[in-house]
DNA sequence: CTCTGTGAACGACTTCACAGCA
DNA sequence: TGCTGTGAAGTCGTTCACAGAG
C-alpha cells in the first residue's frame, strides 16, 4: 500500500481512463477489466493497474473495475468532481476559440469570463463570457473563486501576465504562449506548445521515427 | 558516442532550445554554454549537453556553443531547415484559430488548405487558405506533397478522417481531438488533449501538488 | 581556468510474474 | 477459472563528476 505524490504521467493517463469509461458508461457497460480498458489506449494492463494503485484499491480482483463508481472516484482525485471556474486572457483568435470549445464544460470546467487589453475587444461576448479589460481581473478572480486560467497571450507579455494572474490568486495556469513561465512553487503551470508539437511531428516523419 | 533512437523528451526539449537560441540569436548574442541555454528554461545544463550529444557534438570546451550554426543544426534535426505544407481538417472554431495562428509559420510550417464537410463553410477563406470539401483531400495532399496534418473534428469522427488521412499518404497527425487514434507504425499521431491538460492542472492544485 | 562530452551512479517508470481473492 | 494488487526485475532517463580540449 503506498500514496507516493503520484508522477505526472499518471495523472495524464488517468484523465485518458476517464474518457475511455466515460464512453463505455454512455454505451451501459457497467464492469471492465485493466486489459478492456488499456485495450484502446495503448497502454498496457499492468499500466492501469499500477496507476490506479497509486491512489486506492478500487477493483475486485475476478471482476475488474465497476464502470461508475471508477469514474466518480477519477473524478475526485482529478479534482472534477465539482465544477472549476476558468478564465481565459487573450481573447486573439486561440483564445476566442478556447472559450467557446465544448469539451471543458463536459469535464468539469466553466469559463467565468475573458481578457484582454485591446479596445476593441473589450465589451463584447465570446462563448458565454464578456471580455473585460486586464483591470478587472483581480475583482472578478476573488469574486468567482477562480483558481484555473488559460493563457493565450503573445509571447513577449506571458511572463508579465503570468505575474498578474499569481498575484490575483490564481493557482493554475494552462500557458498557449510560447514561452517557458516562471511561477511560484504553488502555482502549477502547464505548457502547451503549438509549434514544438507540430515539429515533434516534422521530426518523426522526417527521421522516419514513427512508431518503429 | 552515440546514435540510438532519440527519445520523445528529448526532441521536445530540442524544440525548447531552438526558441531560446532564437530569442538569443535576435539580440546579437552569438555563443552561449549549456548553463546558460539551461538557466531560464528549468532543465539542468548536464540534461542540455546530454540532449545535444544524441545527435552530434556541436559545443567547443571551454567556449559553449555558437548560437547561429546550433540554430541550423537543430532545425536540420527537427526536419524545419525546410518548408512544411500543412493541412487543417475541421474548420469550426479550433481549426479556424489554429489557421490563423502566426507561431507556425515562423517555424516553418505554411498551411495550404483546410478541409471540412459543412456546406455553409466550404469555399470560405481562413487564414491565408480556402476550406474545401473533404473530397479534395486525396488531390491536394498529393498535389502540394503534405506529409503533416491537424486534426480538428468531433471526437467521433476522429478515426475515421485519420485513415482518410494515412490513406492520402499524411504521416504526422496532430490531434486536437479527444480521442485515442490508431494509426499505421510509418505515421506519427501527437495527441493534444485540451480538457486533460486542465485536469492536469485541476489535479495540481486540488492536490496541492504544484512544485513542491 | 572554463566548459564540453561522457561513462558511471542514481533514480524513476514500466513490465513481469505470481500470490491471493472472488 | 479470471483478474486484481504488488513486490521484484528490468528498462529508460537524469544527474553526477571528471578527463580532456581550448
Amino acid at each position: 500500500m503506498k500514496r507516493q505524490p503520484a508522477p505526472d504521467r499518471v495523472v495524464r493517463r488517468l484523465s485518458l481512463y476517464l474518457r475511455q469509461l466515460e464512453h463505455l458508461a454512455e454505451r451501459g457497460i457497467d464492469k471492465v477489466s485493466s486489459s478492456q480498458l488499456a485495450g484502446s489506449l495503448q497502454v498496457s494492463a499492468a499500466q492501469v493497474r499500477k496507476d490506479l494503485a497509486h491512489f486506492g484499491q478500487f477493483g475486485r480482483p475476478g471482476v475488474g473495475y465497476r464502470v461508475r463508481p471508477l469514474i466518480d472516484e477519477l473524478r475526485r482525485i482529478l479534482g472534477t468532481d465539482k465544477t472549476w471556474n476558468v478564465i481565459v486572457v487573450g481573447a486573439g483568435n486561440l483564445g476566442s476559440a478556447l472559450l467557446q470549445y465544448k469539451g471543458f464544460l463536459k469535464r468539469g470546467f466553466r469559463f467565468v469570463a475573458a481578457f484582454d487589453v485591446a479596445r476593441g475587444k473589450i465589451g463584447r461576448h465570446i462563448g458565454n463570457v464578456r471580455v473585460r479589460h486586464m483591470g478587472e481581473l483581480a475583482r472578478i478572480v476573488r469574486r468567482h473563486r477562480v483558481k484555473l486560467a488559460i493563457l493565450a497571450v503573445p509571447a513577449d507579455a506571458a511572463q508579465r501576465v503570468a505575474e498578474r494572474l499569481c498575484k490575483a490568486g490564481i493557482k493554475g495556469i494552462l500557458n498557449f504562449a510560447p514561452a517557458t513561465l516562471a511561477a511560484p512553487p504553488d502555482v502549477a503551470v502547464g505548457p502547451i506548445d503549438l509549434a514544438a508539437s507540430l515539429e515533434q511531428m516534422s521530426f518523426a516523419v522526417a527521421s522516419g521515427t514513427s512508431t518503429r
